[in-house]
RNA sequence: GGGGUCUUAGCUCAGUUGGUUAGAGUGCUUGCUUGACAUGCAAGAGGUCGUAGGUUCGAUUCCUAUAGACCCCA
């Protein structure tokens, strides 16, 4: 091996690629179905095909890799199954805006030879994102990759679109649906963003007829009036009373319309009477089919002024607003226009305004479903990990509202519904009618409409296993076992395939659901194109590496909750990976006459302490990953390799690998630094899967990849609190003289002389055998080791540390006023802290309520402070 | 209007069955070419745990109210 001429910086660059493209060729991802192990499976949440990876993708990924490769060295028949979303609205419009830089429209190619351009873009660029992944680390099943628009996926959605057809569930009808004149397509109710906008409300006022009065309507978008059907007032508002029945004169439109009393109508707001339009606004129209009010369309599917529009036919919907209100000021009806802040339905596609408007569109019937998805969460078949999101989930679910499905885009799958253009027959099948089965007649339409994207993607989690077809796949790893998403897309998917599953495979389609929260920039805000603040995880990959992308990701992250991200926590993350780098290069140095036979006979105390910190550490490690709380499993590995491991562990047994020791000695801490840091790398693989194989690969070891290394457990043998009391004793002693070093300014070359006052026995034998350690990790001479007694050593300075007095020796040099200041100083400390005890435990309701177990610790504590401060006034009264 | 999350060291955050002299990283101060690492080592300073009540022997932790930040839904 030839280490010592390695970089001592790690270059990720120089490892990442390489063991992905050894995993990947030696099929170590690929899930071989046998019933040999219990199952653990996921599917990949689908990103865009022709999409980029963003940090959000990241930490997403990072999470399922993590329990992938952690429970496939568990020993779990293990699958991951990656794939990709064709992505309705977003790939067509890329298609569409690449097509208008050649000056051509979709419409110009016509649909066909549109669509057919989409496939050739989606060949093109439907690599990239998976190529992503893979740089990520990602452990998926790629023989298994699937895409929402292959020929199993599309199968199942024409299996699922007829079987709810043929229950009564899927229906067509004109209903008030979301508009985006920019995507020109109806978006289903979530898919609409709300935001508060500053607005106006404009007071308008409608002659009443055969009167000399006006009703007042107040209104946000004077340009619906133009549709107006009625003015509404509430029953019991006694200021409309006498103006019920009565009709109105629209103004504009010379229309007459009546009044009619709702309880829909809120007195309280504006003038108390509505203006009300059924053909452009949701409750509107309600209130229209409730009195059987006339429905009049204005605004065309570009969102400008239709035939009905009278003279404003042809504008824009928000120049039309102006020519209105202008309009009205000069007819002198506008009463007052006031400032007014109102929530704006938004296309969270392309941001333009929502147009609501009458259409006739495909709708899945939500309450049958609803229900037994509603059961599945509230039996605890399925499972919310944070718990918290099982209430957003079930008040979703309990008020959900019919799930428009129709989508005017020429991208997706197309809705199997065909019109006979001779007895208009309806046919809903699977396969290509040739005929109208009614009569006979050939001239058969498809439904030109394609589906949203989300009903395909809803049964990702059986349609990719191979369902409806009963296959090896889908009776071995359905249902899944885990579902990894963020909050954000909870009513879009995790609802939409819970409802899903139920109803087409009788099961839930997954046992938990992880939701972890976004990354959001060093501010606190998203990330967003417009802002301009996203941090593409491909470059970090290529400056840190993914590894630190990847621990950097989950150690800032608490459960279900939003995280910064922040370049500071990035390098920290990139030091760790260098600090790892580097303890196994000195590791390898000198491991280089590691003997594999060799077996230890008499571990050192250091040894038996590592190897209880690291067991200790296994078991905590795993635990907290059974309750999905990465970040903190994580950081446990941080802290024990850098701070045990490196820190204490590698300092202490460098004399002995030097061979200042016994041979046996040698072996002996090669032994245990071999098996420490081996095991460490194997329970951070998951975590940092390419630095882990790397070190792995050139460490002791057996097997072919620390990718199906079994998982450490822990070994109740090499747990031993005795040892790490009596280890913890000696760093006490070793952190005590390094401060009066420091705080002596004792120069750090210089070999110190201390006395070591022991308690008692016991602690007297640890430290006689942690000699050692103390004279290399403190810089000491020959320390005096002795039992307690009461002459002190003169010309020393003291620190008191459970169970022992250090003294270092300082001839000629200490200054007496000034030590018994210090020592004054942490007899008070003392002081304060066993007040605070001695009032606790002289506490009657203490010690009768609290455990035993707390009494018994508080009450050592006490004890151990009392010592500490008599010691510190004995070493007082010495000073004189 | 309804619901949720957050408020702990200058900054970013941990702190999970209520008992710790309240932790980490980073920043700051001091000293170090210590035969792996200056992307490092060692020592240190720094916190009324948002505010006010309550429950309890005991509250950063549980409950209520309240202030502020952010998010979701209507």
């Amino acid at each position: 091996m030839t280490e010592k001429n390695l970089s001592t910086v790690y270059e990720p660059k120089n490892v990442e690629g390489k063991w992905y493209e050894f995993w990947e060729e030696n099929a170590f991802f690929h899930a071989d179905v046998n019933y040999e192990a219990e199952h653990f499976s996921i599917v990949m949440p689908p990103p865009n095909v022709t999409g980029s990876l963003h940090l959000g993708h990241a930490l997403d990924n990072t999470l399922q890799d993590i329990l992938t490769r952690w429970r496939r060295m568990q020993g779990y028949n293990t699958l991951w199954l990656p794939g990709t979303d064709h992505a309705g609205i977003a790939t067509q419009a890329r298609v569409e805006e690449n097509l208008a830089k050649g000056g051509i429209t979709k419409y110009d190619l016509g649909r066909q030879r549109f669509v057919e351009r989409v496939w050739d873009w989606k060949h093109q660029y439907g690599s990239h994102i998976t190529q992503q992944l893979r740089k990520l680390g990602t452990s998926c099943d790629w023989n298994r990759e699937r895409f929402t628009l292959d020929e199993g996926c599309s199968r199942a959605v024409q299996e699922v679109f007829v079987s709810l057809y043929e229950k009564g569930l899927i229906y067509q009808g004109d209903y008030i649906v979301n508009w985006c004149p920019k995507c020109r397509t109806t978006i289903s109710d979530i898919e609409v963003e709300h935001e508060d906008q500053a607005g106006k409300l404009w007071h308008i006022k409608y002659p009443v007829i055969d009167s000399e009065e006006y009703i007042v309507v107040a209104t946000t978008r004077p340009e619906t009036m133009l549709g107006d059907t009625a003015v509404a007032v509430h029953p019991e508002d006694e200021r409309y009373t006498h103006l019920v029945g009565k009709m109105v004169n629209l103004p504009l439109m010379d229309r007459a319309i009546p009044i009619i009393t709702d309880e829909y109508v809120e007195r309280e707001f504006g003038s108390g009477a509505v203006k009300i339009t059924p053909a452009h606004d949701p409750n509107d129209f309600e209130m229209g089919l409730r009195h059987d009010l006339e429905q009049i369309t204005v605004l065309d599917r570009e969102g400008k002024m239709n035939e009905n529009a009278g003279n404003y036919q042809g504008m824009d919907r928000y120049e039309a607003r102006e020519r209105i209100v202008q309009d009205l000021e000069a007819l002198g009806l506008l009463l007052k226009t006031e400032e007014h802040e109102h929530a704006v339905g938004q296309c969270y596609r392309c941001d333009t305004v929502i147009e609501p408007m009458i259409s006739k569109q495909w709708f899945v019937k939500m309450k049958p479903l609803a229900e037994p998805a509603i059961k599945a969460v509230v039996d605890g078949r399925i499972r919310f990990v944070p718990e918290r999101f099982t209430k957003i989930y079930l008040s979703w679910m309990e008020n959900i509202r019919d799930w428009c499905i129709s989508r005017q885009l020429w991208w997706g799958h197309r809705i199997p519904v065909w019109y006979c253009q001779d007895c208009d027959e309806i046919i809903c099948t699977k396969e290509t009618p040739r005929v109208c089965p009614k009569c006979g007649s050939k001239n058969l339409k498809q439904d030109p409409d394609v589906l949203d994207t989300w009903f395909s993607s809803g049964l990702w989690p059986f349609s990719t296993l191979g369902w409806p077809e009963d296959t090896d796949d889908l009776r071995r790893y359905y249902p899944t076992s885990v579902l990894v998403t963020g909050r954000d897309i909870i009513f879009f998917w995790v609802a939409r395939m819970i409802f899903s599953a139920l109803e087409c495979t009788q099961d839930v389609p997954f046992r938990e659901v992880f939701i972890h929260g976004l990354i959001l920039d060093a501010q606190g805000r998203k990330m967003s194109k417009s802002l301009g603040n996203g941090i593409d995880p491909i470059e970090v990959i290529d400056k840190y590496g993914a590894d630190t992308l990847r621990f950097m990701l989950i150690t800032g992250n608490t459960p279900g909750n939003d995280q910064r991200f922040q370049m500071e926590r990035l390098e920290a993350t990139r030091n760790f990976a260098n600090k790892i780098w580097n303890a196994s290069r000195f590791a390898l140095m000198n491991l280089e006459d590691y003997d594999e036979e060799y077996v230890p006979q008499e571990p050192e105390l250091a040894d038996r302490w590592i190897s209880s910190r690291l067991n200790r550490t296994a078991q905590e490690v795993t635990r907290n990953m059974e309750r999905y709380d990465l970040g903190e499993a994580g950081r446990l590995l941080y802290e024990f390799i850098w701070n045990e491991l490196c820190d204490w562990y590698i300092e202490i047994v460098k004399p002995r690998l030097y061979g200042k020791e016994s041979i046996e000695s040698k072996k002996t801490a090669q032994y245990y630094l071999a098996y420490a840091l081996r095991t460490s790398m194997e329970l951070l693989h998951p975590f940092m899967p390419f630095i882990t194989e790397e070190i792995w690969q050139k460490l002791p070891h057996q097997g072919e990849t620390v990718m199906l290394a079994a998982w450490p457990q822990r070994n109740e043998k090499e747990t031993d609190d005795t040892v790490e009391e009596q280890m913890t004793v000696i760093m006490d002693v070793i952190r005590g003289i390094r401060n009066l070093r420091s705080e002596m300014q004792v120069p750090p070359g210089k070999k110190a002389e201390v006395v070591l006052m022991a308690q008692n026995e016991g602690i007297m034998g640890t430290l006689q055998n942690g000699k050692e350690y103390i004279c290399n990790l403190a810089s000491v001479s020959e320390p005096t080791i002795m039992i307690t007694a009461n002459e002190k050593p003169e010309q020393a300075v003291a620190a008191i540390v459970s169970g022992v007095e250090v003294y270092l020796l300082l001839k000629g040099l200490v200054d007496i006023e000034k030590e018994r200041a210090r020592l004054k100083k942490e007899a008070d400390n003392l002081n304060k802290e066993i007040k605070r005890l001695e009032g606790k435990l002289n506490n009657q309701g203490f010690i009768s309520k609290a455990p035993p177990e707390v009494v018994e610790k508080e009450k050592a504590k006490l004890g151990d402070y009392r010592m500490k401060k008599e010691a510190v006034e004995e070493r007082m009264a010495s000073l004189g």
